[in-house]
DNA sequence: GCAACAATTCAATTTGTGTTGAATTAATGA
DNA sequence: TCATTAATTCAACACAAATTGAATTGTTGC
């Protein structure tokens, strides 16, 4: 991963809706959520969402499938990964310092 | 951890000379630097160094020491830790859901 | 085709962030 | 105490980020 990436994450996730749309479609898994969901879940103008939506895609974040008349947003799980391997495995001159490693692995991931 | 402050963490690292400065710090370790070797190995001018550096400060990432006319910055290894769980620990719905928990353990740490 | 719904894009405004150079505070040593 | 070094604070500016309401795009079902 490379440092612009990892900001452009970091940016993303430091921003209280973007950080609770990126939580909330972590717990919601491999569904996803739809933004009218997320709106009305978070009370958060529509314009106002997408415009965040578009922030955590373009930070690969992410994703989203349209089905039918509704789009349906996914976290992505293999980027968070990634990020905290990042924050993680460049302490101590590059050397893995990390009793174990960072990785997440679950049901959702 | 709350919500706020990992906002505040997270935007203290989404800043190019931010993480830099933070990375160097971890690298450093327990010694720490003071700005002017920062601002010699990174190429920033004293007064924007200052600025990022207190930003760093607020968000608890780093910690500031004086010693007579130079002052040491460190990493706070433990904040990075909190950062790191917060960041997994909350994904499934609350449960832990990491294999194994993330800390940071090594030399620097 | 057209009304209804879902979501985005656009334009305008406000607010926050980052950089610069000048001025200031703090500590040392001759 | 005064010149020097270390670092910060201040004020001004440029640029990016967030919010709002109105307009637009895309999809469905009648």
């Amino acid at each position: 991963m490379k440092e612009v990436e990892v900001i452009k994450a970091l940016g993303a996730l430091s921003q209280e809706t973007r950080l609770r749309i990126f939580r909330l479609l972590v717990v919601a898994g491999p569904m996803g959520l739809n933004p009218g969901q997320m709106a009305e879940e978070l009370g958060v103008a529509s314009t106002s969402l997408s415009f965040h939506l578009k922030e955590l895609s373009h930070s690969g974040l992410i994703s989203c499938e349209r089905d039918g008349r509704n789009l349906f947003y996914r976290a992505s799980i293999p980027l968070m990964n990634d990020l905290l391997a990042y924050l993680t495995a460049h302490c101590c001159q590059g050397q893995a310092c990390l009793v174990p490693p960072t990785k997440l692995e679950c049901t959702n991931c």
